[in-house]
DNA sequence: AACCAAAATGAGCACGTGAACATTTGACAA
DNA sequence: TTGTCAAATGTTCACGTGCTCATTTTGGTT
């Protein structure tokens, strides 16, 4: 087990040339054997390899590059790395790369300044990437007009349509359209919705998503409440509801949709510390079947989103040959579980 | 707002070549213009500029790297990405990439094969990074042996000192060594142990921080408790201890230390629903502080771990001149909420 | 006008690789 | 042996950039 790597002047590793010497062949020689072209007899291969061994060579990266070919490397731009939704859609992410034997090129945009698409593109593709994925979880001021940086296929995750660019994100409309045909269905005709943040473009569209259900079902919306995603302004809305439902009368609710997981357990919390039990007296459901491991005796129905989906197709769209420009939305499934019951008769 | 970018012949930008031609000038001003050089004139700068805009040139990476710059990226395997203190870690690399301009290129090691050290550096080094920054949350099998790969610096984060690499991680052995102090001086004296799972390096050195604690200050240690990071394992736990104390008796618990958040969420809910109060009864401690925003009325005394601040080390250290090997450990904070009650006199 | 130093600009090389093309080798049939 | 053809190997070029060194221009002084 000798044959260390070595060391060349330069400190990176050694050139092909040099391998070529060691070996007595060519460095066009040495090129096929690392590319595994066929042509190469067996006892030259041999050779080679041996070689390559020796000096410790790895084809160096710029060279390679240069001559035309892939990066083998995508780029990836995030807003909020924290968010546990960007988290699982790069595991997704990873995971495709590694299918590829590509690796993801991340940066991350500043908090301070705004998160324009253009500065992001033109940071990435500075770098050695073949296309790039740029996260918006907020809106981007400059999303109608921006231009994607040309000969680089830029994918935008996102719920709105790009004219220019391949758009994908879960379906958050098509989740609450679910989750709240869910509820009617139950018998749940009186439901109070707990929003997340105004900024957030999740939340608009999960809003919307109620909002048009109960519309399309001629059943009146009443007043959305607003939280922050944290399970602590959840609380503070449940504590409301609680009121409400202690309160009785034809208006009170029978269910809440919260929207997101977090939220939903603060609900759960504060209607059960005012004495009701979920889902006897109120059901709840969340979004995002983000507690799993987290919390004992997980039983809140939710619904999961295919963020790994989201991010395999998200890295095939971004390296794809294809030029074609769509707009997808991934489909979610309802995890059921124990905080709804079946009011109905 | 004209001079939108072209796209030229082989699907990349323009080349220096192209702007010079289109500018007048010879390329190596444009090379000067591009990399700020003083000794040119504002008005051939000027026009340069120009033309640069005009056909949308970004300079060519390869190239760039091929003559031999630095590559602004450092790269970071990682062997499971979800764990939330890699995530947490990742931050902390990502911010401090941010500051020096710098991108992640990221790959992540298949769930299947084993992780070798040099399975990593080797897929690593072919890309282009100035350094990197590999992440051991198991133990690797090749670790001992390792030799990094030359001419790229190469940190490991791991609790455990590397003869040819700067190793950094969180003081897991300290931070127990941290909380079973503070319960051994809030009169706590027979306390519980809640680990983690055997495979895991962190919990070995956070259940040998609680040991060797309880050694040096001549307490019998209780048989330790195991469970697998998750609330539920935590739960099952916590039923064993609930009935440990409500047996009563000299050796009934008054405390619990667990090896992470979730399990110690876990414990306090079996506890109360035992009819046993938290910390009136029995005090738990966990570590991590991971519920933030997660969970209502977070109370949990836990200890926080500088994430962040391993990432920057560990960054600055891969991107760093110096070429001294180090094995840090970075210390933690104890994060006093509401779940230890003073039980002394 | 003539000269000079300094500033600005240009020419050429080298980096390491893959592909096209040229050459050599080897095996086999006549 | 000789000729033929395919396989193996070698040669040359181009990719786009930054650096060194040579050349031109500028601006001021004699």
């Amino acid at each position: 087990m000798e044959g260390m790597a070595q060391q060349t002047r330069n400190g990176h590793s050694a050139s092909a040339a040099e391998v070529a010497a060691l070996a007595g062949v060519s460095r066009q020689t040495v090129s096929r054997v690392v590319n595994g072209m066929p042509n190469v007899t067996e006892k030259t291969r041999k050779r080679v390899l041996a070689a390559m061994e020796e000096l410790g060579f790895r084809p160096n990266f710029a060279g390679a590059a240069l001559r035309g070919g892939s990066y083998r490397s995508i780029g990836l731009c995030m807003y909020n790395i924290t968010r546990v939704g960007n988290l699982a859609t790069l595991e997704g992410i990873m995971q495709a790369a590694r299918e590829h034997d590509f690796a993801v090129t991340m940066i991350e945009m500043g908090g301070d300044k705004p998160y324009t698409l253009a500065d992001a593109s033109r940071r990435m593709v500075e770098r050695p990437v073949d296309g790039m994925i740029l996260n918006m979880n907020r809106m981007a001021p400059d999303f109608e007009e921006f231009v994607p940086q040309p000969g680089v296929r830029t994918v935008i995750l996102s719920m709105y349509a790009h004219p220019r660019c391949t758009t994908i994100d879960s379906d958050q409309y098509g989740s609450c359209e679910l989750l709240t045909d869910y509820l009617l269905e139950h018998g749940h005709s009186n439901m109070r919705f707990v929003a997340g943040p105004e900024n957030s473009i999740s939340s608009r569209f999960r809003e919307a998503g109620w909002r048009d259900t109960l519309g399309r079902a001629h059943v009146d919306a009443a007043p959305m409440l607003r939280g922050d995603w944290s399970a602590d302004s959840g609380y503070a809305m449940g504590e409301r509801i609680a009121a409400e439902v202690l309160a009785g009368g034809s208006q009170a609710p029978t269910a809440v949709l919260a929207a997101n997981d977090q939220m939903a357990l603060g609900v759960i919390a504060a209607l059960e510390n005012a004495g009701l039990s979920v889902p006897d007296d109120v059901s709840v459901v969340g979004i995002d079947d983000a507690l799993e491991g987290l919390v004992p005796h997980n039983r809140l129905t939710t619904l999961r989103f295919d963020l790994r989906g989201v991010g395999k197709l998200a890295f095939e769209a971004a390296i794809g040959e294809s030029s074609s420009i769509e707009a997808i939305h991934v489909p979610s499934t309802l995890v059921e579980r124990s905080t709804v019951r079946d009011i109905r008769g």
